[in-house]
DNA sequence: CATGAATGAGACTTCATTCAT
DNA sequence: TATGAATGAAGTCTCATTCAT
């Protein structure tokens, strides 16, 4: 892939070898979402990256750890880039938000990437290891984007006084359960697939922004 | 279960077996709740429902049919109630969602039922048959309830108007979000417990009854 | 098996029933000693013992479980037997002795069973929780009884002083040296059966008794 | 490693390349005592030979002719020294044969080369072609060689005539039961440890010795 | 010669389902 | 009707062996 490697070419065999890893977590994801996590068989996601079994096994020591990397490509990453975008944001709490959420679902709601949420409350009181790992990477740092932008706009005498654990959860959920919905009755030919979601959202956020809003005190 | 019981109406006996499917169906639910379909074993359903392994295949043909039934049973006489309510309601249509919600909560929310929607989700996509169904039961009735009201508030000048549909998923969205990951991370200490239901269900409803009010014009 | 039995017959499927554990053992006993513990396979255990592999399960929970069963079946009842016997004898010590060695011989060293030391020796470094189990069901047990007998040999008068253990040692290797052996070479055709085990018990005992006896005092 | 190396004879990349297949040996042995056969893995005797798992099989075609490799090279120049010992002894056949079995221990017994008999015990059943070799190689010159010892002293008058090879086996057999044992239990701690090896050697000398010896006629 | 990524048969174990009693 | 012993397919993971580089 580096064109500076020292062989110019190395052949179709290193190309497959470096670009394995991603080949597996992208079955991995489809799979996982498709079926869930335990309904998923191993052979079956290496025979969707084009490779036996026991390559998997070459590369993920487990079930578990596989997916624990799916959720870390496809989610941790795109928390700490939400983090990033908050820090810098100049313009007003209830734009960041709405840009927030909106980014939030053309990456992950509108993608393959949504399901593992879907799997994740499903399944992982199964696996008490995964809860722990989601938990930490995942619930934590989205639970801290947006309280923090909320309090942003509670300092900036934008939002009226809230609690903010609260107020992150009624801005996250709709959006979650709509992309867990979607990924759950999708493939369900007429069902559910009546609302749009971009109106959905923008419905939310008309709400709750409005709701979060100090009412411009009317001269009374 | 002593034959020389001489109690007229069947005796225990009759009686124990009449209760049966109900017996079964209940410890199916619970069971499955607990851990989920694919998860939850024949042998401990049995087991908790007091009889053998083979009784339960007497009753139900096989562990997808019990899950069927269980979703059924549970689902079905949850909405009829709401619609109820909703019909003969006085007060203002702020009050009358406010009610509906609260009312979902206790009975439905913080629940062992509300484990069922994890259940749905989750593994739907693997019983296509369900998902029909459960679009059917739930799904339609729930929206229609919410809907409706969302629509009373317009006609009566309460609400502004705005996309029902759209706005009825923005009103369950988190509650039934908030059940299922009670569900999910309930079990495992510290996680997901420090948000107080209470509160995020009053705060959900203070800024989306918020959101939905025609804002008194100022001047007037 | 019981007589008293209500149904007099009870059928094939209940007799097979009680006979499965005894069988399941038979077949694995053969089987370990044929192959060895890591190299036997649990399907093949119980085709021979004439069921599936399920069923196997269904009377020991794990492969190590099972191999317990075994030794505790062929070696701690003998053990329990010569300790029986050692207490009420009334012969000399060297007889006691002998015959111990004899129907140890007898009952074990020329069965199949002999072949268990030779699997705890070669593999048990590989099952620790092996090691712990046959240390205390076996060697401690059977180092007891001998070092007895020494002990009683030598308060009668009968024996010179010696150290306990060494000499129970010293007593019992070559018997289970040779059963080993006959296990390992046995099935070779025209190797290591030239030596005749009566006499080679016999020559063992003939020496070591001599070495341990008191020599009557010559009139000096 | 390093291609400039200028170093005459072949340099060190030769000097490895010629080195490899006793390496291999080596590393081989070490694990099989350790791990027993079917235990040991080829990625592991590779990597402690230093070399991927690929260049084992250049030199070995596969794990069992490894195996028999190691038995061949480890266990054909154990017999030849002791043969030597024997043939310009002076002293008394006692003394001899004391001899014999303390330097076993000291060069056999008491190194990880004892072992190579507990895997030949263990796994010779599984591998026909080791008996005849294991039993041509060792088993036969041992029995010569203390055969051979015992009928010196019969002949000389030291010892009571006796079953020659019974005798050798009673001989050897606790020797090698303890080093066998040690290497079985020796890594269990508490297991096994508590008999000290010098005592047992000295003790089974004692009783054996005395056993053969030609009862000094009391009178004289 | 040497590498190490890739393979796939096969190991132990589980569990939904059946059926003789 | 009720039982529970029995089944065997299927699951995750291991590891001896191969082969393109």
């Amino acid at each position: 892939m580096n064109p500076s490697s020292p062989s110019p070419d190395a052949g179709p065999r290193q190309r497959r070898k470096e670009a394995r890893p991603q080949e597996l977590l992208d079955a991995a994801l489809t799979l996982f979402v498709e079926k869930g996590f335990a309904a998923s068989r191993t052979d079956e996601v290496a025979q969707r990256a084009g490779v036996s079994k026991g390559t998997l096994y070459l590369y993920y020591p487990s079930k578990e750890e596989l997916f624990k990397a799916v959720v870390r490509q496809n989610l941790s990453s795109l928390i700490a880039e939400g983090e990033e975008m908050a820090s810098g944001f100049e313009g007003s709490s209830s734009e960041l938000l709405s840009c927030l959420l909106k980014t939030w679902w053309e990456r992950v709601g509108n993608t393959p990437a949504a399901g593992i949420h879907k799997i994740v409350l499903a399944e992982v009181r199964n696996f008490p290891e995964l809860a722990q790992f989601y938990n930490d990477e995942v619930m934590v740092p989205a639970d801290r984007l947006f309280s923090g932008c909320v309090q942003r706009g509670i300092e900036r005498g934008e939002f009226r006084p809230m609690p903010l654990h609260e107020v992150a959860l009624a801005l996250m959920a709709p959006v979650i359960f709509m992309a867990i919905h979607r990924h759950s009755f999708g493939a369900c030919p007429g069902q559910g697939a009546e609302v749009d979601p971009t109106l959905v959202l923008d419905t939310h956020l008309d709400l709750v922004l409005r709701g979060l809003e100090v009412r411009t005190p009317p001269p009374q």
